[in-house]
DNA sequence: GCAGCTATTATAACCAGGTACTAATAGTAT
DNA sequence: ATACTATTAGTACCTGGTTATAATAGCTGC
């Protein structure tokens, strides 16, 4: 009977893919101890399960670590600016994903929201250094893991003297609103600044 | 004379800290291709100046980014809550680190700091699931690299009835105030919620 | 000019943690 | 008995090194 002597080998499967996402450091020796198999039958699993070797994934994890670290920079706008007029207006989509939610609720944790919104109120003002001075935010409703936020921001008002600006950011889900905000962003030039903005 | 030929070894050493930390992933025969010195060289140069090997590099990074995810549950609050009363009130600490600053200026970049008060204030609510429903926040100076932000929070009013409470949050570097934010915070008994704490 | 020094290069043995391939063995199904 | 799968064993080979030992080149001080 096949199934008699297939089923450890799927259970060891699973168990060995589970040994390995627990702890991605794993040797191919430390797994034959723990399975109480040979080390060709652990090679067989990888191979079978398309697991690559300990410095494979290694190397995988330094280089997609290694690829976040470069990509910061580019995140000093959270969301992606699909339109933008400057002085005007502008819009950026935020796809809600694993890392921006409340683990327990799948809920989108607030900072991010907001910080699409702010990248956004900043961005869309044309001037070298802009920070943000003051917000006013409500969350109209949460978003949830996979969403995709889009937020739209209006320049209302640019008061030259004090450098001074006021924008208000609308962020939808579909039609629905999730989150407003109204933003006075300083648009500083050059001397000394009140805030980090994004 | 010992300087003169010092000297091309010394700038071998800054090349080659230079070409590793540019391309982290860079053997050595690649690099003895690029600085024109037998692979012998290039490798006292490594003891020298106490650069691990590709794969001990490559280990490094994997741990390092490892630990960064493991620990992400914990980022579900940003700071260290040195002190909690439920109810009433809370404070945190929160230091302002590279990976939170505006690259350019290495001003924090203010969803961070919205980030441990949001965190804090929802924190001190005594509730099982407490989400921001609003928030009114002013930046008040900038908070640079390096600094420790200390996040003080006071409950102001809990409404039991529509389960609303006030919490305002003011944050401190040393004896100066960087961030006031007022909160209203849902203190949701389970049934639909409103927006995604921290 | 020659010992003494540093810098560099060469050579060889060895290592971890594998891959790739071949072969033997055990069990079981038909 | 035959065929098939699963498992184990063994060997050669690979990368990207370490460690140690020795040879060579270039210059220095005297």
């Amino acid at each position: 009977m096949r199934t008699i002597e297939r089923l450890p080998k799927r259970q060891r499967h699973q168990q060995l893919s589970r040994l390995i996402e627990e702890n991605p450091f794993i040797t191919d020796r430390e797994l034959t101890r723990q399975l109480k198999v040979s080390i060709q039958t652990v090679r067989l699993d990888r191979m079978e399960l398309a697991i690559p070797e300990l410095r494979e994934r290694m190397k995988l994890m330094a280089e997609r670590s290694y690829d976040a670290v470069r990509s910061l920079p580019l995140h000093e706008v959270i969301g992606d600016i699909v339109d933008l007029q400057l002085d005007r207006s502008g819009i950026s989509i935020f796809e809600i994903r694993a890392e921006h939610v409340f683990s327990r609720t799948g809920i989108a944790r607030g900072h991010h929201v907001f910080a699409q919104a702010n990248s956004l109120a900043v961005a869309v003002i044309n001037e070298e250094i802009a920070l943000t001075a003051t917000a006013d935010i409500r969350f109209v409703r949460s978003v949830k893991l996979g969403e995709k936020c889009i937020a739209k921001a209006y320049v209302r008002s640019i008061s030259g003297e004090r450098s001074k600006a006021k924008v208000e950011v609308f962020s939808y889900v579909g039609d629905e609103m999730v989150f407003q905000g109204h933003f006075v962003i300083y648009r500083s030039t050059g001397e000394s600044a009140i805030e980090g903005g994004i």
